[in-house]
DNA sequence: ACTACCAGTAGTTTTTAGGATACTTAAGCA
DNA sequence: TGCTTAAGTATCCTAAAAACTACTGGTAGT
């Protein structure tokens, strides 16, 4: 199992790591894997997150199309984050990387 | 297939996120899944990273176990990285991210 | 009348990652 | 007598990421 085949799968892996990546993005997909979620439950879940960075993620997480913003109620506005179907897909990755994490965690985490 | 069990789940994504992220981590470990590596192959093969980010980002995955340095001659020095035993483990997850990437890329890398 | 909730926005400041540049040591080559 | 290779170090610097603080408007609760 080749994984730098003409050297195609390192790219990828950068690519990905760029929409999963940074200290929040992994965190906000692996919980809409869950179930959708509204603002501030997401800003309660993610502990210490600021309204504003948690407003900027979710609008790059919108405009990759991995994530859909649905108003469910104006005054009080009320709304639903979700994974889009396309976003859905990601369910097994981030399934995969709890996973390893789970299995790893003393080994790589400890002190 | 819940992912976020007691709230475990969702930190060791992120966990795992600070091993495997940022721009070089996650390209470094996809070359060593390949094969051992020497410094200056890695560097040549990671398109501009310096070499004080190279050193700066293989010194950290030696901390946490995922990679070994060999000293394979001295002058001149000639160094070898690999996987570790444990870093192996790696390698499923590397995997996972390329497929997802080459699967997704025109719908989230477009544009 | 006062307070909190909801989902944000705006502007500023701090933190961190990564880049640029110059330098090192020792051997071997020409 | 330099020049090259190998694997780095040491400093400084910048750009981007994230945090901090303050504010919005409309509604429901006490």
């Amino acid at each position: 199992m080749e994984i730098n085949t003409k050297q195609q799968g390192i790219k990828v892996v950068a690519d990905v790591l760029d929409i999963v990546g940074g200290k929040w993005r992994g965190q906000i997909l692996a919980h809409l894997c869950d179930a959708p979620k509204r603002f501030n439950e997401l800003k309660t879940v993610l502990n210490r997150i600021t309204s504003s960075t948690l407003t900027k993620e979710l609008r790059y997480l919108e405009d990759i199309k991995m994530v859909e913003r649905k108003i469910i109620q104006d005054t009080p506005m009320i709304v639903e984050y979700r994974l889009t179907a396309h976003g859905m897909s990601i369910k097994d990755l981030i399934y995969h990387i709890v996973e390893w994490g789970l299995k790893h965690r003393d080994t790589v985490f400890g002190k």
